[in-house]
RNA sequence: GGUCCCGUAGCUCAACUGGAUAGAGCACCUGCCUUCUAAGCAGGGGGUUGCAGGUUCGAGUCCUGCCGGGAUCACCA
């Protein structure tokens, strides 16, 4: 469907037909070869760089060997003009039959259009979100979830075998202040005056009925239980409340993961245990002291013997502790065991969203990665930047200590769960974002949500008017009757400028899957819709160019398979992105 | 001090992994509403891509060194 891979078959059939002929010698490596659309459309539909790139291995200066090349293409007979230009930049532009019949294929694909098989269906495990159960969502943990979750559609739509995960941190220490924070809830219930939250423990209301439900389920017999047994059980009904509360916020965004995996389970199943000797075994685990941090005082610092994993063999700073100084394991060692257990699940790409706090873990869990599946996964860290909160163009500030943070749910029942993923996606995931409940809710081609939007329930308000104008009674508009329709009264610019834009599609969706960057496809609908709001208003100032002409039933019917297949476009790339295409705005 | 990210128009950001004359939106000017949604469109001004070197046919993009901003820095997650 990527209609550049098919050139590219061709441009590389014209330079096999070089070596056959002895200008290129036949081992020629064509590997730095591209051939895609030209930045400037003014330099015709397709281009290369093949002359510039196999120049010097051929001996040749660019232009001649462009000469050549050029040669070769016109004789394939797929070309209306074949041209040298520039340092050697070889451009090809192609009859505009052959743009307008493509709508055909557009329309035939519907909402499917832009899959791509580049995946192979190869498996991808994308762990996202990952947030600590202890806890509603905050906003600070919006933009990974939304980010994951899109980069998990589009891998989907590149032809990958996707797998959506959280891990679950139900063995760690905030777990304990967890358990601690119900038990005094669990007290409250019990009619007990239990004061002020003391500090330190999780003070939310969220809580109590964690405790309320605690003392339906157990009496007042969780008083008088011995510690262990006590906090066992309050930890997993804690545990297990904050999972579904954390759950219906993941809800509100439309998020769904296929497995919760819990850091708890793996500890208990022995496979910390296993993937460490595994390390172990290669010789990659030693008993050591490390140097204290330089630059930065450290007055509990103590120089204690650790057991040590030898990151530094695989460009890490300096080797990572796997036991806490009282022996237990750090976070950093179930942490390999669980992404060993996604290798050993099949999975051969390894995607993991982290906030850009995490940002100093990356080496090591990449040395660790490439350690313990010996190279067999790949590993990429995405690191998502903060999200700054504004109201009318000032920061809202939040504090963790006051628990005077907005919630995940607050801002999507403000503004709404398409804009808050847009906006989320509407930039690079490694630069920070201004987040402005104002912005996103404006109307005006200044929020891109809102523009993208308004141009697909543009398209649906013609396809409404087509089918209730009275020059087109019981004419067939279905998609069917649209393919049939005759594409080649499709000539002005504009549209044939907007026929070559939803053909970049495909490529957008392959490009943006491979550079895991789902933010891509949110620039390319915004241009998208660009394009089709700028035909539009064309129709004002010429009136033929309207889509709907009920005296020209051909071009009409052509113009309507236009739109519909832009609007198809429209809800593809929208499905990449979480968002919902709406059919009116009003 | 170490590591990682960022630095592009007055502001907010893109730039198809090294391509041709660096592009959008906002703001500022000038036009366009008896007609498919003007919630929009057309046009204009605005740039030494932080600085200095290097790599090559070609650099915003890759390398080195500075400058400025952010994150992080045994054992927390």
């Amino acid at each position: 469907m990527n209609i550049f891979h098919h050139f590219e078959d061709i441009v590389r059939g014209a330079l096999g037909s070089l070596q056959t002929d002895g200008t290129l010698s036949a081992d020629t490596d064509f590997a730095r070869v591209t051939v895609e659309p030209p930045r400037d459309t003014s330099h015709g539909d397709i281009s290369t760089n093949a002359a510039m790139v196999l120049a010097k291995p051929a001996g040749m200066k660019p232009r001649d060997l462009a000469d050549k090349i050029s040669t070769a293409l016109e004789a394939t007979g797929n070309f209306s003009a074949v041209s040298v230009a520039g340092p050697g930049f070889i451009n090809m532009t192609l009859q505009p039959a052959f743009w307008q019949t493509r709508v055909a294929d557009i329309l035939g694909a519907g909402p499917a259009y832009g899959a791509s098989e580049i995946g192979k269906g190869e498996k991808v495990n994308v762990e996202y979100v990952s947030a600590n159960p202890t806890g509603p969502m905050h906003v600070g943990h919006t933009r990974g979830a939304v980010f994951g979750d899109a980069l998990a559609n589009l891998l989907e739509k590149a032809g990958f075998d996707v797998g959506r995960e959280y891990y679950i941190n139900d063995a760690g220490g905030q777990i304990g202040v967890l358990a601690e924070s119900a038990f005094l809830r669990y007290r409250e219930a019990l009619g007990e005056d239990i004061g002020d939250i003391p500090e330190g423990l999780y003070p939310g209301d969220y809580l109590k009925p964690v405790g309320k439900a605690l003392a339906d389920a157990h009496g007042d017999k969780l008083l008088n239980m011995e510690a262990d047994a006590r906090e066992e059980i309050v930890r997993l009904a804690a545990v297990d409340a904050m999972m579904d509360l954390i759950r219906e916020d993941l809800a509100l965004l439309g998020i769904e993961h296929d497995v919760f995996f819990s850091e708890r389970a793996l500890h208990q199943s022995g496979k910390v245990e296993t993937a460490l000797q595994r390390l172990d075994g290669m010789g990659l685990i030693y008993e050591g002291v490390l140097d204290p941090p330089k630059g930065k005082k450290l007055d509990d610092w103590e120089a204690t013997p650790q057991t040590l994993f030898r990151s530094t063999n695989f460009g890490d700073d300096f080797d990572r502790a796997l036991k806490k100084s009282n022996g237990s394991w750090t976070y950093f060692a179930p942490d390999i065991a669980y992404h060993l257990d996604k290798y050993q699940r099949g999975y051969t790409h390894l995607i993991d969203v982290w906030g850009a706090d995490h940002g100093g873990y990356i080496k090591r869990m990449n040395s660790a990665v490439q350690a313990i599946t010996n190279g067999g996964a790949a590993l990429d860290v995405k690191i998502c930047q903060l999200v700054r909160l504004m109201r009318d163009g000032e920061p809202i500030k939040m504090s963790k200590r006051s628990g005077n943070f907005v919630t995940l749910r607050e801002v999507v029942e403000e503004v709404g769960r398409d804009a808050v993923r847009f906006m989320m996606l509407y930039r690079k995931n490694d630069a920070p974002l201004d987040f402005d409940f104002a912005k996103v809710t404006e109307q005006s081609k200044d929020n891109a949500v809102f523009y993208v939007q308004y141009a697909h329930a543009r398209i649906h308000s013609v396809l409404r008017n087509a089918k209730n104008d009275e020059g087109l009674k019981g004419v067939d508009l279905s998609d069917a009757a649209l393919v049939g329709a005759d594409l080649t009264c499709l000539v002005d610019e504009a549209e044939l400028g907007l026929i070559k834009q939803m053909l970049q599609f495909p490529r957008v969706i392959e490009a943006a899957a491979e550079a895991h960057e789902p933010h891509r496809v949110a620039f390319y609908l915004f241009e998208l819709a660009s394009l089709f709001h700028s035909l539009w208003n064309k129709g004002k100032d010429q009136p033929d160019l309207r889509f709907i002409l009920a005296e020209q039933r051909d071009v009409t019917l052509a113009r309507l398979a236009l739109i519909r297949a832009t609007g198809y476009v429209i809800a593809s790339g929208l499905g990449v992105l979480g968002v919902e295409p709406l059919e009116e705005m009003r």
